[in-house]
DNA sequence: GTAGGTGTAATAATATATATTACAACGAAT
DNA sequence: ATTCGTTGTAATATATATTATTACACCTAC
């Protein structure tokens, strides 16, 4: 079970804008050409950031720019634009109310679980996109 | 985006064990009755939690019970024994690898993406069921 | 007005999860 | 030995989510 593949590939995508903006027009089908998928579904994903504010895509003409300084965007930005901010786990919607574990299992595993997802929030928002950036560049031998 | 259902299941499963061992027969038809689920799917949930080594299954007569303290079973054992051990996200298998973006997305992302679902695995191994018999027992007013 | 591009809907293909039925094998009690 | 309740597992169905692809109206610059 894991997350789908829309954080890396919107995380890929703002990184060719960030790495390209100036040299190149960040077309779909330029971005697509690098993430290797559909350009339709980086115009979806480019849709959602531009929801979140993250990139202005220039409609007619063509090509996204990021809104604002890679320092100032994180994961959990990008986590945020592309997921539905739902519980980490699936519950099980009805146990039962007669047994005293059933009656309890939510609050005591949602709380728990809650927290576990707040800390992967915390872990999402440290990384900024200038620090992948700077990673991206510093290419291995 | 999320986990599926198999963690809470799971746990529910040993909690309702933890509770009731001695006290009734924890069967399959039994527990299913507190989570609410289909007996076969307890019985595979089951069969995943004897797989990992946490409970014993009396064969023919029925019924499960822990192989050892709730204080020796964390959620991380849970987790384990339920979910595939694969990445926390999915990645795009292949990216170009003549745009310096797509050659190094994997490295980059998937390294710190990699430290976050450690960061969870501790999280994880923090919570014993222990823990949650008591704060089941709490039951709020 | 044409060319290249975007936004979005519709559809298909695929994968994963969950529910259910069915049944062989098992152990205990009689 | 047979019966009863149970487990383990396969097969199948259903639902839901994901990704890929086609289609097309609309937009902007030239």
């Amino acid at each position: 079970m894991q997350f789908s593949v829309r954080l890396p590939v919107a995380t890929h995508v703002l990184l060719c804008i960030g790495r390209f903006q100036g040299e190149y027009k960040t077309t779909s089908t330029f971005l697509a050409g690098s993430v290797n998928v559909h350009p339709v579904i980086i115009r979806k994903v480019l849709g959602q950031l531009r929801t979140a504010g993250l990139v202005e895509v220039a409609a007619g003409v063509g090509g996204a720019k990021l809104t604002r300084s890679p320092k100032d965007i994180t994961l959990l930005d990008v986590f945020r634009a592309v997921e539905e901010d739902e519980d980490l786990f699936h519950f099980q919607e009805n146990p039962n109310p007669d047994c005293p574990v059933g009656r309890n299992i939510h609050r005591v595993l949602g709380t728990r679980l809650e927290r576990i997802k707040q800390h992967m929030r915390e872990d999402l928002a440290r990384i900024t996109l200038e620090e992948l950036l700077d990673a991206v560049d510093e290419e291995p031998m």
